[in-house]
This record gives structure tokens, C-alpha cells and sequence, in this order.
DNA sequence: TGGTCTCTTTGCGCCCGCGCAAAGACACCG
DNA sequence: CGGTGTCTTTGCGCGGGCGCAAAGAGACCA
């Protein structure tokens, strides 16, 4: 069960492990499908699992106390999620919704905590692998704070292209249902203002934009917009 | 030398840590001293060194292309910093400036990593700690993407109560020079509106306001305009 | 094919917060 | 003790972005 595709392919959090190691940790590996829209776990639910996803895509969520919606990162295949909660015990301090059908690999908190123990290179990977993430939220969280939305906007879509483009006709499909208010919940503004942003794109040419579908047409000019010091 | 005071003190990365562990990790360990205003690394430097505060307090800046610093933490004794940079060989991602005169524990990063491989409760022990770091700034992400400036002001200054409060005779002293600036590079917003909102605080009586210098008169009185719903 | 639901666009007004400029306050130093 | 430099306050004007409201555009279902 715990050997789908992608368990072959590149995980970050096992590479450097000996064969009797990764052995040991896929044995103890459950997979748990999701239908789109549908979450995995929900903030505030005790933090029992820990999670790499094996397919489809899943965004991580922060609700604020007024009931308005933030979305901290996407994860893609391969990507370790949630589970870092897992093993103080608490409860998890976010939301992970699937965007896409999706399926992951699942191990209970103790149990990968014990694997850990015991592999220290799996303790070691996945260090790197939470302060890589920490770097890159203590990126947006400066840019958030010094820049203005059009850029926001601009670099959001470049990183999505990155993580879930696809190659298609008319330029880079961002291969997700993608709504403008999910935009707005990764760059911190509203749907209006990114209607706004997101058209004058289009009207430059940039890109193709149309109900929950988004496809770059000319990567160098976000670039540009992201990028340009003044 | 890595007997200070504060190593006989809890420090969260050592916790559980058997004797002949811990022994093994003092004796790895230099003391590095640090003059207010002056800096252990700053950002761009190759990332050779992990460190742990012993006394004073340091805070962790990133600068903007455009020259705008943005204060992402503030470090107090026991925490770790810039160390999880040290194990990937790159460089240090961001600048960490002591605030007061400052000393800390410092470790060489590849000695580190020998140190976590064979004593796995260390490598667990930062994990978590990276863990508890990312989920702070998860939560600050989403306050400075949903929250207006004068909720996050308020919030800002009950964190620094909080870390380095010191009652006297008016109320609690952040005992550290902090000025408007900093503030505002805490806050994501700039000097002038920093200095309106805390006149503002001071003629409701919240608190007494001087020449990088705020004493917190009414710490219920902040919460509630930090987390009043409305 | 028509109806319904959700997503998107756009007009409009308003207000928060920015940021320059200049004056005031405080600390430190010779 | 006066001078100098840094930090702080405040006036003023403006503009970016918010957010309501209402119309338009797709997608999906019966």
C-alpha cells in the first residue's frame, strides 16, 4: 500500500537514508486519499499525523478570528506537511485542503518520532527541510510588509507557475482551479483588488485570464513587475 | 569557557538530554561576545556558525533590495539562531544585530550535525524548536495580511513586554532601546504612523512614551485593542 | 435549453496610512 | 553649558487599496 509512484521518486526528507531505514520507514507508512476540497486535517484538530504528499496538490490555511481566509503555502508531491505539529502533541495550527484530488503518505506522530530516534538522517532532513520553509515564509513576510500588491500579485503567479505550471498552447497554464479571492489569500489583499490587477495584466498582454483559470503568457514581464527596482 | 550562568539554565534545545550528551556539547562550544549595535553574522555572509544566546538580546533582520530593514525576531537567552543556515553550507539568510551588549554559545556547523547525528534528542529538540518558530511566523503572517496597523502596533508591544519586561515604579519597561523605527520595522509600517498610534496609546493612558524608551502603563488595555473582535 | 449558482468585473466613494518637511525634544560630548 | 546629532512629533496633502453594490459571464444541472 505504502508503494505508490512517487515513493521511487526524489523525497527530500528520505534522501541519504540506507536501504534498511527506508525500508523500515515506508513499512510504517499508511496512504490516505482526499477529493478535492476536502481536507486532510483542520486547524485546531489534535495533531496526530505526519504527512509527505504522494500526489495532487494541497494548499495550508490560517483562518483569523473574523473568519477571513489566508493561505500560507502550497505543497506539491513529495513535500512534508503538518506533520511537524505532530510531535509536540498539540493541535495542528493549520488548515490543509486539497485543491486537487490528492493522496498522501501518512505515519502516526510517535511513530515517526521514534523512526527518528533511530535515524538521525531522517531527524536531520527534516530540520532542513522545516528551516527551508521557515526562510522562504520569513521572504514573503518581508515582502508583504515593504511591498506594494501589484508586485505581491506578480510574484505570486510566478511561483505558482513554477510549482503547478503546465505547458500548453497559449503559454504556462497554472494547472489548478484558481480563483482571484485565492489569489487574494496568498498576497494579502482582496478579490476586488486583484480583479483589478489581474485584468490589467491581461490588458498588457501578460497573460490570459479567465473563471478559475489563469495561463502566463510572458514570464520575463511579471519578472519585470516583481523584480524592477523602481 | 562554556560555563557561563546561563548553560546551568534551561535551554530549550538541551532539554532531555543525557549527562554524558550534554558534556560532549559544552565541550564543543565557544563563547562569542558582542558589543550593542554590532552583529554575530549578517545576511549574505557563508553560514559557518549555530548559535545560542547566553545573555542580552539580539535581533534578526532582513534587508529589503531597496535598503528597508525588516525586524523579523527578537532573540532572548537560551533561544537558538541562525544556526539551521549552518547545516545547509549556504549563506546566512538574514542579519542578527545585538540590541543590548550580547554573548552566545556558538558551534561550528558541521560540528553541530556530527553532534545531532550521534545524539538524536538534539536534532528532535531543534526540530521542534524550528517547528515552534515557523508556526510564530505563520501567525504574524496572517496578522500582518488581515490586521490594521494599530491592532498589530499593540500586539507588538505586549510581545515585547513579554520578552523583556521589567517592572519599576509606572508600570512595565521594555528594557531595550527601542525606537519608533523599530517598531515600525516590527509592525511592517513606517516611523511616522508608529509614532501617531503610540502618542495616541499614551493619551488614553495605555502607556508612558520617551526617547527609545516605552513603559506599558495598561497591558489589558493593549489586548483589548489587540484582540477585540470590531 | 433555461435556470441557478458561483465567479468575475467595474463604478464609485471613502479612509487609512504614507511620506515629505519642518519644528521640537532629548542625550551626549567637548 | 552650549552645540550637535539623533529621535520624535505633527501638519498637510495625496493616493493606493478597500469594500459595497450591482451587473456580467461562465459552468453545471435538471
Amino acid at each position: 500500500m505504502a508503494d505508490g509512484p512517487a515513493f521511487a521518486k526524489a523525497i527530500p526528507l528520505f534522501t541519504a537514508l540506507d536501504a534498511a531505514a527506508l525500508d523500515e520507514v515506508k513499512a510504517a507508512a499508511q496512504m490516505k486519499r482526499v477529493d478535492a476540497g476536502a481536507s486532510f486535517f483542520r486547524e485546531g484538530d489534535p495533531a496526530s499525523s505526519f504527512f509527505v504528499l504522494d500526489a495532487g496538490s494541497v494548499k495550508l490555511t490560517q483562518l483569523t478570528p473574523e473568519g477571513h481566509q489566508v493561505v500560507l503555502r502550497l505543497v506539491g508531491p513529495g513535500d512534508a506537511f503538518g506533520g511537524v505539529a505532530a510531535f509536540g502533541g498539540g493541535t495542528y495550527p493549520i488548515t490543509s485542503e486539497a485543491v486537487t484530488d490528492a493522496a498522501a503518505l501518512e505515519w502516526p506522530g510517535s511513530v515517526m518520532t521514534r523512526l527518528m530516534e533511530r535515524h538521525p538522517r531522517l531527524a536531520l532532513n527534516a530540520l532542513q527541510f522545516v528551516a527551508a520553509r521557515l526562510h522562504e515564509l520569513e521572504v514573503r513576510y518581508r515582502q508583504l510588509a515593504t511591498e506594494k500588491v501589484e508586485r505581491r500579485v506578480a510574484r505570486a503567479l510566478l511561483r505558482l507557475v513554477q510549482q503547478a505550471g503546465r505547458p500548453i498552447e497559449a503559454g504556462m497554464l497554472i494547472d489548478l482551479p484558481l480563483s482571484r479571492d485565492d489569489i487574494a489569500q496568498m498576497t494579502g489583499t482582496t478579490l476586488y483588488t486583484v480583479s483589478r490587477i489581474v485584468s490589467s495584466f491581461e490588458a498588457a498582454g501578460l497573460l490570459e485570464a479567465g473563471r478559475q483559470r489563469v495561463v502566463i503568457r510572458s514570464p520575463q514581464g511579471l519578472s519585470r513587475i516583481a523584480d524592477d527596482l523602481e
